[in-house]
This record gives C-alpha cells, structure tokens and sequence, in this order.
DNA sequence: AATTTTGTTAAATTATTTTTTAACGTATTG
DNA sequence: CAATACGTTAAAAAATAATTTAACAAAATT
C-alpha cells in the first residue's frame, strides 16, 4: 500500500520535472534573440522556477559550470534588470532570485535598445541634414550635386520621423500607457457567476 | 574664376560625404541590435546612401571585402526584407536595392522576432500547464509537491498572458493597426498658410 | 562548342567570443 | 592573527563565427 503512494509522488515528481524542463528549454531557446548566451539564457530560465534564492554554487551544480562563469552570468542578468541580489540573516553567500515579470524584461531590453538606437541615429540624421544644406543653399553648385544632396535629405527626414516614432514607442512602454492600448489580460480570471448550464 | 567654382564643388562633394558618412556609421553601429552583423549593417548603410542600384561587384569595392562575403551578406538582408533585387534591362550581374523605409523593417524583424518568441513558449507553457494539472488533481499527492506545482502554475499563467501580449502587439504592428494609437508624424510639413507674424 | 562571366558553395584561415583554470583580494571565522 | 570561504579579475584554452581563397556550376557571349 505504501509502495503505491511512493510511486505516485515519483510519478508527480517526473511530472513536475518534466513541465519545468520543457519551458527552461525555450525560454533558453528565445532568449538568445534578447541579447544574452544560450548559457545565460539558461541560466535565467533555471533561475525562473525556483522558489528560492540561489547561491553562486547552486547555480554552479545546476548547470554544470564554473564558478566565475556564474558570476559573469549573473551579473549581466542583473544588468538587464531580470535577476536581483536579495539579502538574508544567514548566509554570507551572495543570494540571487530570478525577477519574473516578463514585461519588466521586456520593457527595459527594448526601451534601453531602442533608446541608444534613436539617440545615436538622430544625432547623425541632423549632423547630416545640416551639411545637407550647407549644399543646397549655396547657388553656385552643380544641379547634379544638389539633386542628390536633395534625394539624401528626403531620406534622412523619413528616417528622422522614425526615429522620432521609437522614441515615442519607447516612451510608451516605459511609462506604461501601451497597456490602455493593448491591455494585458488576466493570467487567471476569477469564474464569480458560475455560468455552467 | 573657374577655379572658385571647382573649389566650391569639390567642398560641397566633401560636405555630402560627410553627411552620408555620419548616417552609415550611426546605422552601422545600431544595426548590430537587429541580428546582423557590424559588416553585414554596414553593407546596408552604403546602400542605403545609393539612388541607384548596386552589383556584389559595386558592393566589394565599396566595402573592401569578398564577393562571397557580399554575396551572403545580401542574401542575409533580403532574409530580412531590407534588400530587394531589381531587374534591369542590360546588365546581366544581379541588381540590389536597399529597402528604405525603416517602418517595414522594424515591423518585419519584430514580427518574426516576436511571434517565433511567443509560438515557443506558448507551446512549452501549455505543455506544462497540462502537466502541472495531472499533479494538482491528484489527491493521493504530497502537499509540499502540491505547492510547488500550483506555486510554477501560477508563475505559467502569467507567462501565458505576456505571450498572449507579445502575440496581440505583433499583430497591430503587422496590421498597422499600432500607427493609431502612435501616429508617426510627417517628415516634411508643408507650410501651407505662411503663418509668421 | 569553347570561353568568359557571374554567383555560390566548400575548405581553410583568421578573428572573436565563451569558458575554464589559476591567482588574487577582501571579508569572516575560529 | 592565522586559516578559510567567497567573489572577482586575469590569463589561457576551447569553441564559434566571420572572412577569404579556391573550386565549382550555371548562364551568356563569342
């Protein structure tokens, strides 16, 4: 009778097993395209089921690699803002817990990316439509010369209204108002009514 | 009296190259963001300079590297939509022309980006969830293994809702749908009424 | 049909990135 | 205060990725 039970927690063990190891692979698998290694990747999707904090060693024997490998690793989790160091009376290891809010991931990655890409570009765009100018203003220049100096300048505008509509998405995003645009739904909407008929 | 003219000509070919010169480095430099590689953004930024479109020849020379290189190389931008090949009467060399609009290539790398991101989890997520049930429904099971599966379901759920975002979010950039709640603004206002007073 | 041109694939090389081992500094414990 | 534990940095090794040269196949020209 006790054999029955044991293998029932062993089945559920599996089980459990088995549904964790299924999304660690891939949120390892997409995490590439978020700017960190596969490893890393990994890391943070082990990270992401447990309940609580790890140790340097802990992740060390979970993922079968180096000490300082995890140090690196997870301090460019926390540089992305998804992993936090947490203190506890105790331990005088460092203890890290995954963050696990994905749009707090989401939002920081692509507000800091598009952020850089906005500023770095508009920056040259306007350096460059200022010489732009510089060209078509003065009279005395070839009309073959101005015409491109005209064709790059068209380009350059529609590239700076992008530019511009980044910042605005990025703007969007951190302060949180795309949510009334595109609302998150409720992970788990509460059945109040009962409606079974 | 002509030599002014040619000096005038020659500062105004020097300020053009220096315009373009400033845009291809920040886009270089950016593009790194978006899955292509330093040379790979590179190529694009020269192209994208280019009225006129360019042979693997033009490109080699202009970049300084292999024909293979080039060759992969814009097979790598026409994967993501940026490069297009045209056909001219005549020339019998391949034809490539850089895709200007920056909105069709944020939309395109965005899209698959994010849809491939919320099909893998999405699918895992469910997978697990399933799993996750089996071990909740059964009664015969350990409390404490009881609390981890509802503690990684409900952690799932969650997850779920932020794949469900992403998808609705490809969806409106794919659709266009997303230039409504941020419209992206004319770059180059007419002035119609001459309002200075 | 033979030759040349063009683009691609394959193999080799070079460069870059990731990972590890070793060494170090700081803090904590006994 | 000596010894140990811990995390990080530095140097070395291993693994990947980018680039080139060489070889090839298909198409066009003569």
């Amino acid at each position: 009778m006790e054999d029955k039970k044991d293998e029932k927690q062993q089945k559920a063990g599996e089980l459990l097993e088995d549904a964790e190891r299924a999304v660690i692979n891939s949120i390892a698998e997409t995490m590439d395209l978020y700017g960190v290694t596969a490893s890393i990747g990994r890391l943070y999707a082990t990270m992401y089921f447990k309940h609580d904090p790890l140790t340097l060693d802990d992740m060390k024997d979970d993922l079968g690699m180096s000490k300082p490998s995890m140090s690196t690793a997870v301090r460019k989790l926390q540089d992305i803002n998804i992993v936090k160091k947490v203190w506890k009376k105790g331990s005088r290891k460092d203890l890290f817990i995954a963050e696990k809010n994905f749009f707090q991931y989401f939002s920081h990655f692509f507000g800091d990316k598009w952020e850089r890409e906005a500023k770095l570009n508009l920056s040259s765009i306007n350096y460059a439509i200022e010489k732009l100018q510089q060209v078509l203003h003065d009279e005395e220049i070839d009309e073959e010369m101005k015409q491109r100096a005209e064709q790059d300048l068209q380009q350059l505008e529609e590239y700076r209204s992008y530019c511009h509509w980044l910042e605005r998405l990025t703007h969007s995003i951190e302060s949180g108002e795309i949510f009334e645009f595109l609302p998150i739904e409720d992970p788990n909407p509460k059945d109040h009514n009962h409606n079974e008929d």
